[in-house]
DNA sequence: CGGATCATTATGTATAGACATAATAACGTC
DNA sequence: GACGTTATTATGTCTATACATAATGATCCG
């Protein structure tokens, strides 16, 4: 009787409705009891369900079974190479511009850049079989970059980034947006389709590192079990 | 020196570089003995952190700092109504529609359904603050309702689902798709706008329930922390 | 040399016991 | 009855120890 099957027990009894939701569930002694295993035992399981967001735990009060359960699925978010080829597919890429400039207003704004100074700007197109797959566009702080930069024809930037800059905080964003024409030309899609966005920002302890756009070509859906 | 102690040096090791994407890190007994602590206080720590996707971890081989991270979000799904109330809005919805009808066949397929056979068809549009905020359109088994059946003009069908039939498993998916008429009409967007879209089917042990599709009013970001 | 076998090793998990902590419930006082 | 204090309780965590398990590497044999 591991963890697993202590968890796998209770979780029957959640969905058989032996503990309906909203209700106490007994306390972890009485389960251990019950189970014949240590109370750590029984608190891994719990915990774990906790965690997806089954149960509700509070110290003193007790463990029961969330009311209206808010589902945690959790989402592998991979670098696109890895994505590509998982669905075994030949990944490639096209570096279609690098160039320094000024990021725009928001982009500053929500990265804590000093309005005015220059940042790195670059643009690549994503093959799968040589077909668009994603347009990634990247404002880039070039304080993190060596002297002189990474040749970011060959190697992608993001996986640059990941295995030579230290690993970093950040917040992903999802969205469905329009084709501007810059992109529909890219992917080759008439402008104004609807596209699947991510958004992501990428701070060290002290600084923003890079906010990349990624848009993907049309039909890209983002999976997760529960 | 508790376990979030040893993470959060563990972490900060890993961000400063010392130890690099790739290398190998010491075993559990040498961090335990290096932290004061107990080798189950080192394993707590580095086995969250394996399960954020940072920590590859194997039996014997040891642990190691992921060379390509596959970064694990972790998405929280509530019930539209806590989601419009979390932003401070006030949530209501209306049954547009509920008939028993032959589901299309891509859906019948998916959910293992006898094709030919009726199900309950549920159209809802949720509200916030008085303004379209989501267009939901459902297929569910009727086998799982009791007769008469609930009614769902007054209390949503998802919250009555999930206080009233067994939790479930099933999966969640993520696309862009452009606003077809009936959306466009009901959210007051034009057709062929950028609509983000959640789709989720639900199953027991043994049957599928339902089938959602919840089409997002413009503007709407899924937001997430890493 | 190739391949099967066995010893070694790091992580995975279980246990009993202990103390910490947060939150509730009970109590006493005004 | 309202309010502040204290006792109680369930979860949270740590420790030391033990054994299980998977994967590696060494050894032995044909």
């Amino acid at each position: 009787m591991g963890w697993e099957d202590v968890r796998a027990e209770v979780l029957r009894r959640i969905r058989a409705r032996d503990w309906l939701p909203g209700a106490m569930i007994p306390n972890e002694e009485a389960l251990a009891q019950e189970f014949g295993v240590a109370r750590a035992t029984v608190n891994r399981a719990l915990r774990d369900l906790a965690e997806s967001g089954l149960l509700e735990r509070r110290r003193k009060a007790g463990t029961r079974v969330a009311a209206l359960p808010v589902r945690r699925a959790t989402l592998e978010i991979p670098v696109i190479r890895q994505e590509v080829e998982a669905r075994g597919q030949v990944h490639a890429f096209r570096l279609l511009d690098e160039r320094m400039a000024l990021p725009p207003v928001p982009v500053a704004g929500q990265l804590g850049w000093a309005s005015g100074a220059a940042k790195l700007y670059l643009e690549t197109l994503h093959l799968a079989d040589g077909k668009p797959y994603a347009h990634e566009t990247r404002w880039l702080d070039p304080v993190h970059l060596p002297d002189p930069r990474p040749d970011f024809a060959s190697i992608s930037v993001n996986e640059w980034l990941v295995t030579h800059v230290a690993f970093a905080t950040g917040d992903i964003a999802f969205a469905a947006e329009a084709a501007d024409p810059r992109s529909a030309e890219v992917l080759g899609v008439p402008q104004g389709a609807a596209l699947f966005v991510t958004e992501r920002t990428t701070f060290t302890a002290e600084s923003a590192i890079t906010f990349v756009r990624l848009i993907h070509a049309p039909g890209y859906r983002m999976v997760t079990m529960v």
